[in-house]
DNA sequence: GCCAACGTTGGC
DNA sequence: GCCAACGTTGGC
C-alpha cells in the first residue's frame, strides 16, 4: 500500500462533492503533468491518499482511495494523459493546514512544502501517521 | 491581485 | 539540444 496526495482548488472540485460521488468514484481527470500523470500510474486500487484544498483554506481535508488504476483521461483526446479515479473514504476530525504542516517535526521533507506545484503527489508511511493523527483519524 | 517557481513550447 | 518566451499553479 502506498500513500498519496491530490490538490484541488475548491472552487473547481471540492471535498463535499467528492463525498458525494460516494462508493462509485470520479475520474481524477486534469492532470496535464508527466510527474502527476507518472504517479498515477504508479497507483494501486486501494491505495489510499490525502485530499487537500489548494488556494482556498490550503489543508488537508480528508482521505480518498484509488477505486479505478490509471486510464485514459476522459477530458482530453491526447493519448499521453491518463487518470486514476478515487472516492472519499472518511473527513479529518480537524482539518491540516499547510501552516501546520510547515512546522510539524518529521514532515520537513514533505512534498507539498517543498514542490507546491505538483497537484499529485507521494507521500511516506511516517508523513501519513504524523498527519493521520493532527487530523483526529486513524491511519 | 501579485509574482515566484516551475513546466512546456517552439524557433534556431 | 539549447534556451527564450510564455503559460500555469498556488502561496501570500
Amino acid at each position: 500500500m502506498n500513500y498519496w496526495l491530490f490538490k484541488s482548488e475548491p472552487d473547481t472540485w471540492s471535498w463535499d462533492q467528492q463525498v458525494a460521488r460516494g462508493a462509485a468514484g470520479e475520474e481524477w481527470h486534469g492532470v496535464r503533468n508527466y510527474q502527476a500523470r507518472n504517479n498515477m500510474r504508479a497507483m494501486k486500487i486501494g491505495d489510499r491518499g490525502f485530499y487537500y484544498h489548494s488556494n482556498v483554506g490550503k489543508e488537508i481535508v480528508g482521505i480518498v482511495e484509488v477505486s479505478a488504476e490509471s486510464a485514459h483521461d476522459s477530458t482530453t483526446d491526447d493519448p499521453r494523459w491518463d487518470c486514476v479515479h478515487i472516492r472519499a473514504v472518511k473527513p479529518f476530525v480537524t482539518p491540516v493546514t499547510l501552516e501546520t504542516c510547515k512546522v510539524q517535526p518529521g514532515l520537513e521533507k514533505m512534498v507539498l512544502i517543498n514542490n507546491s506545484r505538483l497537484s499529485v503527489q507521494p507521500v511516506s508511511p511516517e508523513e501519513w501517521r504524523i498527519i493521520c493523527e493532527l487530523g483526529g483519524v486513524d491511519p
